[in-house]
DNA sequence: CTATTACCTACGGAATTACTAGGTAAATAT
DNA sequence: ATATTTACCTAGTAATTCCGTAGGTAATAG
């Protein structure tokens, strides 16, 4: 599987900040709540989002998340990469390949990765807000 | 990660008999030489091979493994998704999504799941065949 | 009947994932 | 000031998956 929950929750609680566009700030344990995530694991991806600048923070009353851009400039490949690491699809493509000289299937990963990054960065926050719920 | 080394071990494998098509039965110990793989590993990986009709499999001296169709009938997607089990990218599609009312990333994922699948299924081993080495 | 091969069940170490525990620091309200 | 509310930090841990290993049994060929 290329994408844990840690990617999926930090994606779910983009979305949920992007709801708000930026009108407030959201503290943890709201955003926790409503997402049904454990506040405890959510404060390290937040963590993680707050200090590579995809949402401001600040502390005490009043305080919390929110986005500090529009939802169009987030790419969902950005928010993956970010919390993931990365979204390779073979240890071959990120980690090297241990046939270098002779691995008939080296093109076709490196195609398939390019595929996926493609379609991730493809994706905004914005086309998200769009979507019908299941 | 999607493809883990059993799914690219196996691929290998069938890419090395597929070069030798249906001439001769190759030895476990051989293919486990040639792919430097784990003997004992490659043994669970042959063995799902062969339970599944991907290769003929015979007993004692002379014997071993090939396959038993044109390398052109087998795609990269049949073999992946026998090893692999599946090749979901994420749990929401393959085990089910944990807050499926709501998930508004649900569409996505599925839309990827079968963009993985439509080019894991529209490459074959003598696709494969024909790449140049790295 | 011996050597060579595939086949089978079970176990084990390492890495990753998904959290939890317990505190400190900053901002605000009173 | 001080209490409250929030984010931030370091560390640990339980569960799962991945990647193999160990040790045998069954079939086939010469």
């Amino acid at each position: 599987m290329i994408v844990s929950t840690k990617g999926r929750y930090a994606l779910r609680v983009m979305v949920g900040l992007a709801l708000r566009q930026q009108e407030e700030f959201v503290p943890l344990k709201t955003i926790a709540e409503e997402e049904d995530i454990s506040q405890k694991y959510l404060e390290s991806i937040m963590s993680t989002l707050s200090k590579a600048g995809f949402v401001d923070a600040v502390h005490g009353k009043g305080g919390g998340y929110r986005l500090n851009r529009p939802a169009e400039s987030y790419t969902v490949g950005s928010i993956l990469k970010l919390t993931e690491g990365n979204l390779s699809p073979v240890t071959c493509t990120s980690q090297g390949c241990s046939r270098p000289t002779c691995c008939k299937a080296m093109p076709m990963w490196e195609r398939l990765e390019k595929m996926i990054d493609d379609f991730f960065e493809g994706i905004t926050l914005a086309d998200l807000l769009k979507e019908e719920q299941g």
